[in-house]
DNA sequence: TGTACATCAGTGAACGCGCGTTCACTGATGTAC
DNA sequence: TGTACATCAGTGAACGCGCGTTCACTGATGTAC
């Protein structure tokens, strides 16, 4: 099957469908995804999906690059716009990027960053689509160092958790200092703390000003992490 | 049948056995708990489960408010050992002791903190329980305050967060200054955002050195709320 | 341009399993007199 | 202290539903000559 087939584009339109109905599914039945209901929404008869998915996980598998893919795509694009000598700027807006992206689509943001899904194991393919939305993030640090507006704090950093840094940095942004590093791991994690904080509930009845609440955070953090 | 008697203390213990038997199934099926299974496991007919709880959501609530008591009774014992005065030995232990009962249950963790049970609402008598974490942290917050150790750092504030978390000051600490409060959500989420991250996979094949790398983000969080 | 054959998509039935919940029942334990 | 009755725990069968995956099949679409 050649690839420009029309064989072959009715196929990756029917894989694309599969995954949007799929993904609809998500958001109301979480990760126990049913390959049965999204045949039966498709109008077929669930045996046909395994034309197009060899089983359940892989289709999963799907859905993950897919999602973090996503998240990948609208933070590269938001902080691409913002000034590169404004390293704040740029920090702020993965984190509203983020954010955004996960009110829109929340089951997907549970599926990649929420508790795992039992019994299923990630591939490693997920890894470098997982990396991307990462890297974003660690270039506004890297940047901020090689423009010496960020520089190390003097904290003094246990010999483990610096050994560690020191091979993330060693293979995502050679030559980065780890305690700047450390720094940038701050922001990243609250980040994502922040925002599955809002979106699993944890806010509700007690913050309703949740985007302010979020941008002040992301403040506080960019102050802490000296951006 | 009084509350003393031998039927009441089997009946009791019945039910202990129960959600200890599940607590060990939300290990392995994350929130797919199925009574089935438990029954089985207990050696029982599966409807017999019904004679100790309506449902399986009414299982389902009674394990989550264990869970919160859980990490209530190891947040609050072990803050209760640190010195009143030192703020930031109080905050690091909250931290820690969430981070250890995080650790030794993380079903039961997952299960409160992570990506909500698709299809489960939680009712009102979770709440009473969640809230008690949260007052041994806001309680650093309004005696550092009381003290004069912690004053409010001057950030501006949203208007509407400032409603948000005056609001939240006067049904939990009332007197507490907003801003004050708003720092310790702060450290509030950036601890729960370091534990699920740990927990739920994010730092695999990146940090090592967990328990430093999580004692490094609480001391950088306590420099960051001024404690 | 037409024909023969290979590839592929989708069907429908089946396997073997799971689940929550209800219901009539047996037999044991407790309570009141 | 003994007996009659009420309460409760647990059984076993059943209802009605779900699921992932396999398999032999039909019929349509593509490919090679």
């Amino acid at each position: 099957m050649p690839a420009g087939s029309i064989r072959a584009r009715v196929r990756a339109e029917m894989i694309a469908e599969i995954k949007t109905v799929a993904r609809r599914h998500l958001a109301t039945d979480g990760a126990n995804l049913s390959l049965r209901a999204v045949a039966r929404d498709m109008g077929m008869v669930s045996s046909a999906i395994y034309r197009y998915f060899a089983s359940r996980d892989e289709l999963l598998t799907a859905l993950i690059i897919d999602a973090y893919n996503a998240v990948g795509d609208a933070v590269e694009s938001t902080e691409a716009r913002v000034d590169r000598a404004d390293f704040r700027g740029r920090l702020l807006a993965i984190g509203h990027a983020v954010r955004s992206w996960a009110l829109a689509n929340p089951a997907e943001y549970a599926l990649i960053y929420g508790s795992p899904v039992p019994g299923y194991a990630a591939p490693q393919d997920t890894t470098v689509a997982a990396l991307r939305t990462a890297t974003v993030l660690v270039r506004v640090f890297v940047d901020g160092s090689d423009s010496g507006a960020l520089r190390p704090s003097g904290d003094q950093l246990d010999d483990g958790v610096h050994r560690d840094l020191k091979a993330a940095a060693d293979s995502i942004a050679p030559g980065l200092d780890p305690e700047v590093l450390a720094r940038g791991t701050i922001a990243w994690i609250h980040l994502f703390g922040a925002v599955s904080f809002e979106l699993f509930g944890q806010l509700n009845n007690v913050i309703e000003a949740r985007e302010a609440y979020f941008d002040y955070q992301m403040r506080r953090i960019a102050d802490l992490v000296g951006v």
